[in-house]
DNA sequence: ACTGAAAATCGGCCTAT
DNA sequence: ATAGGCCGATTTTCAGT
């Protein structure tokens, strides 16, 4: 693992927010110039703590407004029966996020879809795929925060 | 609202996964020269269909590789208490995501955090800014997917 | 020796034909 | 669809600590 300075931190957090800033601007506002600043970011690609650069899309254009959390319960506990869910997780694209839980719920999805017609569609595709004993879903009314940006506040700081 | 075609479909799955492919490759992918695939994806920059262009990082080398679900409970449903709530979440960096829920759930949060100890830090200066009524938190144990791609498979294929 | 600045090359973006 | 100008990214070289 390599220590991360306060440079490092600063071009991190512009990157985070917009990738496409030149090199020359990050460097300009992290008060290095262009060269160095550039090294430092192939280093992080290269440690992969830059994972990647993506496009965020919208997702009304896309008609996948709705967001719904599955609270899921199994009554198999073996690893045959995870890696048969985690593959049909994966394999739904509407499956944005599923984790693993500690305590009353197994497993926790995040879908995005277009509508409740869609996600009772998703709900029977799933059924027939894995045994589930309970599945509660919990539809979101409204986003208040939805953001890719980590917090870089529990970094600590190399010198 | 512009409609899309398959050209421009298969422009956003790309650019979704690797944001630093060249022009050129995505052309050649897509089965379109280079200019026209430009003009298309500036379109989609303008439409906001393609709305930025972020960095991904690592949360193991940021220190935040815990994730925890909040589940929020409020006595009290009024306009000043959501924008004093909502202010909170905002400023909370190891917040990422916050929805205002249907069902017995008012609110529910992930955080991305790097311990138990700095959850219960977040727990206490969250309580200390706003009234809340009940707060449940969900460990996640493991990650089994987790994806900035949106499905592409509700978007109705312009001829 | 290591880190940063300056300069030169190279490749991809963008515009006009 | 092609070609050329332009800008930014990458590499190399140089200077300072």
């Amino acid at each position: 693992m390599i220590s991360l300075d306060e440079h490092d931190l600063k071009i991190l957090r512009l990157l985070q927010r917009d990738a496409t800033l030149p090199v020359a601007e990050v460097a300009a506002k992290v008060g290095l110039s262009t060269t160095p600043c550039w090294r430092r970011i192939q280093k992080l690609e290269e440690a992969g703590i830059i994972r990647r650069r993506v496009a965020l899309l919208d997702r009304s254009a896309l008609n996948a407004a709705v967001t719904v959390f599955v609270a899921v319960r199994t009554s198999q506990h073996n690893a045959q029966w995870l890696a048969k869910f985690a593959k049909a997780v994966v394999d739904f694209p509407e499956v944005v996020d599923c984790y693993r839980m500690s305590g009353e719920i197994d497993y926790l999805l995040r879908l995005v879809l277009p509508d409740i017609a869609a996600y009772d569609a998703f709900y029977k595709r799933l059924i027939a795929r894995v045994d589930l004993s309970d599945v509660t879903s919990m539809f979101a009314m409204e986003e208040i925060k939805s953001t890719t940006e980590l917090p870089l506040s529990f970094v600590d700081a190399h010198r």
